[in-house]
DNA sequence: TGGTATT
């Protein structure tokens, strides 16, 4: 009984939360005395019920009705196995809402298509509701998340095209303050089932006019997601280390314990004066390697994000989940010389290895990712080769480190940094995309987003991007250093980024 | 010289 009352007050308080009839309630009634609510625990007295019957939520009930005067309306759906008002625990006030379980779960359908919001009961100023509780289903796994519409589709448009697939019980566009529509939309069916058909129909399937992508349909946010998005937010805001480590558990502390072990190699790098931009930007793209293989975000991390293509010998390794015997020259995969030199060779061109000399353990995950740079650097002999070109001297810059734990959400976030803070960059290479671009800027202080522009109709980079730091004075660093920097035949512009009102050509 | 969004 105590499990039953239990049960009993979570739907209550799931119903009352959801209902936007304004039924007020309070959690913790459990209206189980009353002469048709069967008990459960007595075998000769329980009606046979469907193992898939539904519960029924029914709502905007007079409150001079109970349970005998309210079976009669229910029962020509069918026979009724329980039927039960809710009251307050206390006060045993009537609540005006019930809960409603047929034997049959056809029943329950026919009852709801001919009653939910159908009628109007006497004193009522809101039609009925008849409609499976929340207790029913989780409501999170019959939700669905729709991006990429149209920002002039209505409710009725969404209702239109996703009302094939299953029984729609609710419809929102999601609008902003302005009550413009965002282009998304939250779609709840009945059932887990139906929601899957209808991702499994239309996801991807077509593209608004207007988008820039096609339909998303997937299951929105789980609570706990959306708590985790939020902090992500407020984090991001405030500049706070990342969350999103902290529940990773094993493998977030896993990944912590990497970056301070590879901040511990770089501290000493630093110590012995071997310290430049180029060493820098390898050893923080093996940070960010490290970081985003452990997560398991990017299991080939070197593959541009966008632009389709692979760069020429890169091929884009996957981390194995069972480390596998890497040599020296990398991953399996790897051809052993791209470009006719020995990886390791052409990453450090100017003879400085900033790395102390290590025996490679097959199972070390640095090794792994240490090899990547290597790999990534083979396909680039151009640019690491200028890079000695570029910095005769050890620039005026004290490389920032990259903070433990942050780089996901900086990663993921998508926002400018203060005016002064926003790079544009012209001339990247075709195959660069935002990962990359990031990973070039990362040396010079804290990269909060990143963007290479892509031609939406044929997914190739522009080859200009944005780069946003945190202050300005690591844009400013990164303008020095990298404005002209030769790639290849290109050679990198590196300028603040056009503020949106000024109208200054550079 | 940008932006795939979660009541």
């Amino acid at each position: 009984m105590y499990i039953k009352m239990a049960t009993l007050a979570n739907g209550q308080a799931d119903n009352a939360s959801l209902s936007t009839n304004g039924l007020g309630s309070s959690p913790g009634s459990a209206g189980h005395m009353n002469g048709l609510s069967h008990s459960p625990g007595n075998p000769s007295t329980i009606p046979m019920k469907d193992h898939d019957a539904i519960k029924l939520f029914i709502g905007q009930i007079p409150r001079n009705l109970d349970e005998k005067d309210l079976k009669p309306l229910f029962e020509e759906f069918g026979k009724i196995y329980e039927l039960t008002v809710l009251k307050d625990r206390f006060t045993g006030m009537h609540k005006g809402c019930a809960f409603l379980t047929y034997c049959e779960r056809e029943s329950a359908l026919k009852a709801q298509s001919a009653l939910h919001e159908q009628k109007t009961l006497p004193g009522m100023n809101r039609p009925i509701q008849v409609k499976p509780a929340d207790s029913e289903s989780r409501g999170e796994d019959r939700k669905l998340f729709v991006g990429m519409l149209n920002k002039q589709q209505s409710e009725d448009d969404v209702r239109r095209l996703f009302e094939a697939f299953g029984n729609i019980e609710e419809c929102t566009i999601l609008r902003g303050p302005d009550g413009n529509s965002k282009g998304c939309a939250f779609v709840k069916y009945s059932s887990h089932a139906e929601a899957q058909a209808a991702i499994n129909a239309l996801h991807g399937s077509q593209t608004m006019p207007g988008a820039s992508s096609s339909l998303v349909v997937k299951f929105a946010d789980t609570d706990k997601e959306r708590t985790m998005r939020r902090m992500q937010q407020m984090a991001g805001q405030m500049g706070m280390f990342n969350p999103m480590a902290i529940p990773f558990g094993a493998y977030g502390a896993y990944a912590q314990a990497l970056m301070q072990q590879q901040a511990a190699l770089m501290a000493s790098v630093a110590q012995g004066g071997y310290l430049n931009p180029m060493a820098a930007f390898a050893a923080a793209q093996m940070q960010q390697m490290a970081a985003l293989n452990m997560n398991g975000l990017a299991a080939a991390p070197m593959t541009p994000t966008s632009g389709g293509s692979t760069p020429p010998g890169i091929t884009a390794p996957a981390v194995p989940s069972i480390p596998s015997p890497i040599g020296v020259n990398g991953f399996t995969g790897l051809p052993p010389q791209a470009n006719g030199q020995p990886a390791a060779e052409a990453v450090f061109a100017n003879g400085i290895h900033p790395y102390p000399a290590q025996s490679p353990t097959a199972a070390d995950p640095l090794q792994q990712a240490y090899a990547g740079v290597q790999q990534y650097a083979a396909a680039y002999p151009a640019a690491y080769g200028q890079i000695s070109q570029a910095f005769p001297q050890p620039p005026p810059m004290i490389p920032q480190q990259q903070r433990e734990g942050e780089s996901q959400q900086e990663v993921l976030s998508k926002r400018d940094g203060p005016e002064g803070c926003n790079l544009f960059i012209y001339h990247l290479p075709q195959e660069f995309g935002d990962a990359e671009l990031m990973q070039m800027f990362l040396p010079f202080g804290n990269v909060i987003s990143s963007k290479v522009f892509v031609d939406r109709a044929t997914n190739q980079s522009k080859c200009f991007g944005f780069v946003s730091f945190d202050n300005p004075a690591s844009a400013q660093t990164a303008i020095q250093a990298m404005n002209g920097f030769q790639i290849g035949m290109k050679r990198l512009k590196v300028q603040l980024k056009r503020p949106k009102d000024a109208n200054r050509p550079y």
